[in-house]
Formats: C-alpha cells, sequence, structure tokens
DNA sequence: ATTCTCTGCTCATACGTATGAGCAGCGACT
DNA sequence: AGTCGCTGCTCATACGTATGAGCAGAGAAT
C-alpha cells in the first residue's frame, strides 16, 4: 500500500512558486507558457517545472474561468432528454456532429440535463439563474425552445447558437440550419426539368420558423420557371384526410406534381390518389421536403437534412462567436442533398399535358 | 427593436448592492437565502430582490464554485466517443441511466470529450492538466480506462466513481458493477436445480477484472452444490475453435452443461457441440454470464445486466462522495436478473447419470 | 446610568489564477 | 559619473462569490 496519502488540499501554484523559490506569477507565466514575454530565464523554467512535477500541481480551471472567462467548454442544451430512446430520434445525428467536432478541437460538452423546475421542463433560466453561464458558450436545440428564454439569452450577452431557425421578434439570434430555400427550389427545378407544369404545395398545418424557407424557395422556383402552383386551400390534414376538392381537382390533372412539406403528410397524399385511381409517380409526382428514414416503406424523392455537418458547424460558428466577440454572425446555411426516389417522374403525356415547358 | 442594449459586461452583486444601497455581502446572503441567519428584514430583501430583477442580475456559477467547491456538475469521461454509432452500444444503456438519474436530482453533465493529445485518444490528464476538475466528481467507464490515470486521480483525492470493476494495486477505487458473483451463482443454482453434477465453464481469453468476480460465483456455487467442475484447460478461443479435448469430453457425457462467459463463447461452443452430434439443450445445457442482444439468433439463458440502473446508482454513488468527503465508499454492487432462454434443460438420463444430487 | 441583548447589517478575506506595471541589479556606453 | 537598456523577476490587482467575525444603534433590563 504505497498510496499517496490523500491531499487535504490540493496544491496552487502558490505552493510550487515556495518550492521553486520565486513567486506566484513566476510560476503562472511558465505555465502559461509566455517566459519569452516575462523573461524567465531557462534554468528557473526548469526548477518551476521540476517543483510542479513533485507536488502533482494541476490547475484549476474553475480559477482559470474566472480569471479569463474561458473554459474550453461548451453546451448543449436540449429541451428533451439528449440520449434519445431511439436512434432514430431526431436530435441524434446533430448530437454526433456536435460531439465529434468538439472533440477535433479541443473542447469538451456540458450537457444541460437539470430541469431546475417543478414542472419538469427543461428551461435556460432556473430561479433567475443562467445555468448555461458555467460554459462558454452553448448550442440550443430542440423544437420546443422557449422563444422567450431565447431572447433573455440574447439580451444577457450570452453566447448561443441556434439548431434549426428559430426567430424571436426584436431580437437577432444566430441560427445553424439546413439550407431549405436552396433544397426546395432544386427539387421544383427538376419537377421542372422533368417537364411538369403545374404542381402543388402541400404544407403542415403546425406553424413552423423553417416552413418560411422550403415555402420561398418554392414560389421563387416556381416563378422563375414559369410554373403554375395549385396548392390546397386549407394546409395539411383536417381529421387525418387531405382537402378532398383539390385532390379530386389533382386527379382531372390540373396537378402532375406534389411538393410535400414532410413525410407523414405524403402518406396520406399517395392513398388519397389511390382512391382516386391515381398511382405514383405514372399519374402524379410527389417530392418530400424533409429527410425520410432509411426504412420507411416508400422511397421517397426527397432531400436529406445533413444533420451530422449541421452539429460540426454549430460548434465551429459557436466558437466564432466566442473568438471574435461583439461581431454580428449571420445565419449559417447548409446544403441539402437532393436525393432521388422512386416517386417522381416525367408527368402524363395527357390530354391536358403539352411539352412546351420542358427544358430536357 | 426594443432589445436591451447588449450589456457589456454583466452584473454582479456589487452592482445590485449598490442600487439597494446595501454591501455586497447582503445580496449574497438574500441569495443565499439564509436571511434569518444574517437577520435581514423582509423590507430589505425585497429592495434587494427588486434591484436584481430590474438588472437583470444571473449568479456567476464559476464564481461559486471557485468559493465553494461545488457546481452541480457531474463529469462522465469515456474513452470513447460517448454518443454512439449504435444503439445497441455497450455504454448507451449506462448513459441512459446517468442522464436520467442527474435530472432527477438537478445536476448537469459534462462530457469530456476533449482529447488533449495528437494521438487522439482520450486522456483525463492532459499535459499534466486534470481536465475533469470542473466538474464536482465525475463517472468514468470504458473498457480502456488506463489504470495510471486512474491511480493519479484516486492520488489526486478527486471524487470519481467508475462503472465497472477496475482495479489498481496500491489504489482504492470506486466501482459501482453488476453483481457478477451472485448471479453466476444464481446460474450455478438454476442448473444445479436441473439436476446436472458435472459442468464446466467457459471464459474468455481476455484478461478482465469483471472475470474474477463471475468466476468466484461459479465457483463457490460449485463447492457449495456439490458439483464437479469439468472446464477447458485452455481458457477461450484458439483460432476460433474451442478446445477439441475439452469437447469431446462433453461429447462423451463429461459435463451435461456449459456455463459461457460471453454470448460469442457459446455461439462456437454450440457449433463444435453440433459437430459432435449434439444438440443445446437436449444434450448440453449452455448458459451466458453476459446480456444477449435481444435479436440474437439464439434465445440464450443468460443474464441481464442492469445497465440503467447501474448508471443511476453511479450518479448516487458519486453525489454520496461529494457529500460526506473522506467517508470511504464501499463498491456497488447491482442485482442482475437470470433470464431463462431456450438453452437450459434437465441433463439427459444417460449411462452417468444419476440424480443423486438434485433438490428438485 | 450602566450593562445586556437583539437587530441589521458591514468588513474583510479567501477561493486560485492571469497579467499590466514596475523595480532592483548589472553591464555598457557616453 | 551618469544614464540607458536589458534581465529577471515581483507586486498588486481583478475576476465574483460566500462567510465568519464584528460593529453600531436601539430598546430593555438592572
Amino acid at each position: 500500500m504505497t498510496t499517496t496519502p490523500r491531499r487535504a488540499r490540493a496544491p496552487r501554484q502558490s505552493d510550487v512558486a515556495r518550492l521553486a523559490g520565486v513567486s506566484q506569477s513566476a510560476v503562472s507565466r511558465v505555465i502559461g507558457g509566455d517566459t519569452d514575454a516575462a523573461r524567465i530565464p531557462e534554468a528557473t523554467v526548469r526548477r518551476i517545472q521540476d517543483a510542479i512535477k513533485e507536488l502533482g500541481y494541476v490547475p484549476n480551471p474553475t480559477a482559470r474561468k474566472l480569471r479569463t472567462g474561458r473554459n474550453r467548454l461548451l453546451g448543449v442544451h436540449t429541451f428533451e432528454a439528449v440520449f434519445p430512446r431511439a436512434r432514430e430520434d431526431f436530435y441524434f445525428e446533430f448530437l454526433l456532429g456536435i460531439e465529434e467536432r468538439a472533440e477535433e478541437i479541443d473542447h469538451d460538452l456540458v450537457l444541460f440535463t437539470s430541469t431546475g423546475g417543478s414542472d419538469g421542463r427543461r428551461r435556460v433560466y432556473r430561479d433567475g439563474v443562467n445555468r448555461l453561464n458555467v460554459a462558454d458558450g452553448a448550442v440550443l436545440l430542440g423544437v420546443a425552445a422557449d422563444r422567450a428564454e431565447l431572447a433573455r439569452l440574447e439580451a444577457d450577452g450570452y453566447p448561443f447558437v441556434h439548431i434549426g431557425r428559430r426567430e424571436v421578434p426584436g431580437t437577432r439570434i444566430t441560427c445553424v440550419v439546413p439550407d431549405y430555400e436552396s433544397a426546395a427550389a432544386a427539387i421544383v427545378d427538376r419537377l421542372a426539368d422533368l417537364g411538369h407544369e403545374r404542381i402543388g404545395y402541400l404544407r403542415a398545418g403546425i406553424e413552423e420558423e423553417s416552413y418560411a424557407d422550403r415555402r420561398r424557395g418554392y414560389e421563387s422556383a416556381v416563378a422563375r420557371r414559369g410554373l403554375r402552383d395549385v396548392s390546397p386551400a386549407s394546409p395539411g390534414l383536417e381529421e387525418g384526410r387531405l382537402d378532398a376538392a383539390w385532390l379530386d381537382a389533382v386527379a382531372t390533372g390540373e396537378v402532375t406534381a406534389v411538393v410535400a412539406d414532410a413525410e407523414w403528410l405524403a402518406h396520406p397524399l399517395a392513398d388519397g390518389l389511390a382512391d382516386r385511381g391515381l398511382t405514383v409517380p405514372r399519374d402524379v409526382s410527389v417530392a418530400v421536403l424533409e429527410g425520410v428514414a432509411p426504412d420507411a416503406p416508400v422511397r421517397w424523392d426527397c432531400l436529406q437534412i445533413p444533420r451530422r455537418e449541421v452539429g460540426r458547424l454549430a460548434i465551429d460558428t459557436l466558437v466564432g462567436m466566442l473568438d471574435e466577440p461583439g461581431e454580428p454572425v449571420a445565419d449559417v446555411l447548409v446544403e441539402c442533398v437532393v436525393v432521388e426516389g422512386e416517386t417522381v417522374a416525367a408527368p402524363p403525356a395527357g390530354p391536358s399535358g403539352d411539352t412546351r415547358g420542358s427544358t430536357v
């Protein structure tokens, strides 16, 4: 049993200094490595280093943080549990990227798991205390992100980045988001290239910031390519069914291709079309503006959200903010890959169809 | 745009104090809630609280940590990436429990992801700095845990708990481990109850601390029940095949049941037995001393490692150490459930078999 | 009138580090 | 003899909080 006796108190720089016969600041400088600026000769440096070894001195990160304001600690705040029940969990892939990148640039991650409230909801402020403050900055993610908390965080000047677009009036928060706008436009372009002229957009009923991006991309591409937009009047689902009148219109050939906001919209769409005797993609093409699970029953034409890359870029953006405080940071767009599936084809050469608009 | 102008400097207690016309310590006491001990009347408390609200004051966790030594931050150090590629990952379930429990007791988690070294290996000490120090204590896990680092950590008096047994000579490190010993004994008991009298133990070649626990449980139960142990001379696999001589002995009825250290040993075992015309469990029973993937091709009789619970207990144990520093903490054993599968049955009533030893 | 007790605070310090400013000593140069 | 410049450090302070000790004043008791 040669165990070192448990030290009552960890050695500090002043202990090292005493042993080496120098001042605490000399020790600090040697550790900080600015021996040139402080003009400490090699002999003294070695003496100090020996003392450090002998005492087993280890810098105190808390004191460092207090002094310098930096920690190499990056926060991750999710509004739900971080370790997901299912690997397919929405967050999961983001976290993979976050951890990967943090490791590469030698930072540690703080997972803010404590709820603080009795309601069990995760919040940033717990009885007025910004818990994130331990970390140099934080990456926030989660659909339920409380907008008031984000505004307060921003007002407090806390450096953070949000994964996914989140807009709060009167506040400029930095987001890292998939480039839905370009991706939506690319999908419309592809449909146009194939000869489609009349297309529709099926949106989710839920109001969400990222919807605006997709919609914008869709609309600009529709205008640019001179297409006709025939979207349903009522957005999304109604009692599990889509707008019947609009589906009937699709059946009469009013629309030859549909862009759906999400996969869960595409399935009822396909059902509704099947009810009316239409087959995808022979009669109607369908593309999905969202990543699709690899084991989905239908191989949708869709776009793939680069979640891993988004996570990585969130870290880089955050660290950029820390390095250049005060500088306003623009949102970061991450390109989406358009995946070709089995649900998009050329439009049928029906009575109402001609290929005047085709660029192929 | 009514955004609060970005404060150059976050307000501190002294700012609050000035506004409320009191001293900094009064503010600290009000925040700390020990207004009784400090005899601060309600009116003053309210004045201070108003000032806190007006300035949007938020305590600085770093300063707090420096002063009190506590953070409500618990470290998690894994020697590989935390967010696993596969959900079946060994660590995964532990982390689930860790996060769950940390959330319940209102602590945050620090994920030590940084490598510090150029070799890309995750280490506790990076150029002599104990990175874990930011957190109040840490849970370590990972088969590759460097023993020297553990010893140093212990010598430094850093509070930590290791998931899985890890022994370092001359050092007493606290582990939270599945109770393999009892589980192995329970499995042997079950075999004995079924009437087996001659059994063997198939161990993994890899030297590992937890092996000792299992072996101990096995041996004590074998002795207690008066069984005969006929284990192979050579442990584990050799060139992908098990000890042939021993397998032949099993084929002649020398052994009617085998306890295997791990699932990957059980498969070649079953193959070897099949080669000799034996069927599991009709001719030979096989039990596995390790959890088995739910989608395994064979429904082994095995024991289930309560990983989630181990994670939770690791947190509790760690917090206990923080609350009572100095107290030695015994290892924590977590009971394993023995799962009945389809690979254990009563021994065949062969020429060499009698039921004298059966207690059923 | 003096002492005692209680209230309502304040003072001072410690936690461990980083860093700008400065100082003593020495050799060199004018 | 004076001063310039360099070396090799040290001094002092700030970061923001928590806390033991103590102090001034008011009222009560003797």
